[in-house]
DNA sequence: CGGTCCTCTTGAATGGCATTCAAGCCAATG
DNA sequence: CATTGGCTTGAATGCCATTCAAGAGGACCG
């Protein structure tokens, strides 16, 4: 920063980059997409990648920041939504990227940082879900486990698409087990 | 067939290199187990595996219904206690077998017979699943949605080792929600 | 016994992949 | 205008899954 820089062009060909990858990873997958054909699609040579990113894991782990900061946006628009409706509009929402589900769970086992930012992401999964529970009125006693369920529940979902109508079923049934029973 | 054979030490070969495969997949995981590291494992050139298994997924999914058959033996040794129990043997039985699960799912997007394993392996467990709650006198209405939440989250907990006591502790909450209460 | 067919094994390709290296371009600073 | 450092690249390197062509060697036939 000393001397020289280009920076505007700089971070937003790095943003494309990450664009490019984002919709490549979603729609084909991480293993399918080589980083040749990302640079391809990206319009630049394989090795500058490199340039902005450590390695290929790097890329994926900004793919998703990327991904969670929309959904965080949108989710915004359906914050005060009673439980039932936020869940299927998380699954609905999410679905389509249940190629991202699968991969991180699979580069975690093989890239630390892969596993950093997943485990990250369940502790603030975690704990939105607990104040939910708790706002909620659910019992105290096992609510530890009841977030674990919910979570587990909605990876599931990710991971295995199923119609919406099965989908609104296992929704509804898991906001039945949280909000006091309607009598 | 007609002619010529020497059948015997043949299969015996194909369930060594299973076996070793087998070990090389749950300890180092899929990935990173290549066909140069199992040939050498298996004490054969990397050429004849593909003798035996058309490629690396036909060798994972012999080593799943390798682990499967052994694991559906020895769950007949529990099959008689309540189902909190069974619950928390399969997690414990099948946490090992974690690694397992991710490949699975990242392998499904890529190949069909990977695929095919899976949604069978989902057919079986679902129906499984659905005739213990039956049995258990689970309300009917929610059955399917019931099923779909024990599976997601025995393969969460499959997939996200936790402490023992968290384990029991979500095995307890899905029993507590199937049986009848206590009173 | 000699030939032949079949099962099984292998060394050496082939093509793809992530990643690295060394060299250079080009904008801004001095 | 010369230098410097951000940025780009073509050409390696080394690992990988998979294929190919060639060949052992046992079993059967005559």
């Amino acid at each position: 920063m000393s001397k020289n820089r280009r920076p505007k062009a700089s971070q937003e060909k790095r943003a494309e980059i990450v664009t490019v990858a984002r919709t490549l990873f979603v729609d084909a997958g991480y293993d399918a997409t080589s980083m040749g054909r990302l640079a391809a699609a990206a319009g630049v040579a394989s090795n500058t990648i490199y340039w902005y990113f450590a390695d290929k894991d790097a890329v994926l782990i900004a793919v998703l920041d990327d991904v969670m900061a929309d959904a965080w946006d949108e989710y915004q628009s359906v914050a005060a939504e009673p439980i039932s409706v936020r869940l299927l509009w998380v699954v609905r929402q999410l679905q389509q990227l249940s190629r991202l589900v699968s991969t991180v769970h699979a580069r975690a086992g093989r890239s630390p940082s892969v596993a950093l930012w997943h485990d990250n992401f369940h502790l603030q999964t975690s704990s939105l879900f607990r104040s939910e529970l708790e706002a909620a009125g659910s019992a105290a006693d096992s609510l530890d486990a009841e977030v674990m369920i919910g979570v587990f529940a909605i990876e599931g979902l990710l991971m295995h698409p199923l119609s919406e109508e099965r989908q609104r079923t296992v929704c509804d049934a898991l906001a039945a087990r949280w909000i006091p029973p309607p009598l």
